[in-house]
RNA sequence: AGGAAUCGACUGU
């Protein structure tokens, strides 16, 4: 039965949690009940993959063969609910395991806490966080940081700094994360300077940023037209030995075909595709507007072509930008051949 | 025991 349960376990975790149920119902089948960790696995695999009416077919499984799913198992399913935008049906399931009386842990609430202040449903947050308290369950950093996100990015600076002073003092340690979300919430709002005191004060303390911080600092610093200052940025995450991201180049490259640099842009989209990184195809559409933008609509040809050879779909938006300016630099048989592809991809012209 | 928090990705403007 064990072992029933540990390759069931595999193939969940192998994404292959169909095969995975079937070992369990055929065992079923021959008198050995599933382990619950097995089929939590599985259900935890169908969640991720969308298929909830898989999920719920395993639940009934479970029930049937005598061995229902314990609060963890419904963590999963609301966690992955909530991550796929089906909120109303994590709350439905929240209230209907708490009618059966399960106990909910902090985890659970947790969860919850976290998917509701996702959706901005604030209040409703607070709500699940009053009763986790009225049980006796005291919020940890994970539930203060979930609250402490949601202020931050609205822009409530007083109120996200509030909270996270009232969990350090409960005697949670801050954290790269912590800090992270409070300088996300800075940057988003084009406080820039803000953000860089909280790194300064980071730091200060000896908490290290990671590659995670910079972006973020590098994305807030590209919003505000501070482009040099990114850049300086982007370098100290190479001399700190941390490993850029996609992330990392996107906001990076767009900000330098916006401003017309588009040669270091391509120098960028070099660097990266050297790390093995593949930028998005959003960046390949900068480069086109960006050459487009400083009249050098044959070098946007030359990408486009580059971008069609890999297989990638410009937006329709930069077809019309290459139109546009390969027609008003006098190149009027390459705007015709970038319209007919143009309509060959099923575009239409603006 | 495991399962919950930060940039990003996807979708729209």
């Amino acid at each position: 039965a064990d072992t029933v349960a540990c390759l069931a376990r595999a193939c969940a975790a192998d994404g292959r949690p169909l095969d995975g149920l079937s070992l369990l119902r055929d065992a079923a089948r021959r008198g050995s009940p599933p382990s619950r960790a097995a089929a939590g696995d599985i259900i935890a695999a169908f969640a991720a993959d969308g298929n909830f009416a898989k999920v719920s077919d395993t639940l009934h499984f479970m029930i049937a063969a005598g061995c229902p799913p314990d609060t963890g198992v419904y963590q999963g399913i609301i966690y992955h609910l909530f991550a796929q935008g089906l909120g109303g049906e994590a709350l439905r399931i929240f209230r209907e395991i708490k009618l059966r009386g399960y106990d909910i842990d902090r985890v659970l609430y947790t969860t919850v806490i976290n998917g509701l202040c996702k959706i901005h449903r604030i209040d409703d947050a607070q709500q699940v966080w009053d009763e986790m308290v009225d049980k006796g369950i005291e919020p940890n950093d994970y539930a203060y940081c979930s609250l402490v996100h949601y202020y931050s990015k609205a822009g409530d600076f007083k109120k996200a700094r509030n909270l996270y002073d009232e969990m350090l003092g409960k005697g949670f340690k801050a954290s790269t994360i912590s800090y992270n979300i409070l300088i996300t919430g800075h940057c988003v709002h084009g406080a820039v300077d803000g953000a860089f005191g909280l790194l300064d004060e980071m730091m200060t303390e000896g908490i290290e940023p990671d590659v995670i911080t910079y972006n973020i600092l590098i994305q807030g610093l590209c919003k505000v037209g501070k482009l040099d200052k990114a850049m300086q940025m982007y370098k100290q995450l190479l001399s700190s030995g941390l490993e850029p991201t996609v992330s990392t180049f996107t906001p990076l490259i767009d900000a330098m075909c916006e401003k017309g640099q588009v040669d270091g842009a391509v120098d960028l989209i070099e660097s990266m595709q050297a790390k093995g990184l593949e930028p998005l195809v959003r960046s390949n559409d900068s480069v086109i507007n960006g050459f487009c933008k400083i009249s050098r609509s044959d070098e946007g040809m030359a990408w486009l072509a580059g971008m069609l050879k890999s297989n990638i779909k410009p937006r329709e938006q930069t077809f019309n930008a290459l139109v546009e300016s390969l027609s008003t630099s006098g190149r009027l048989d390459d705007a015709l051949l970038v319209l007919s592809i143009m309509f060959k991809v099923g575009f239409e012209l603006s």
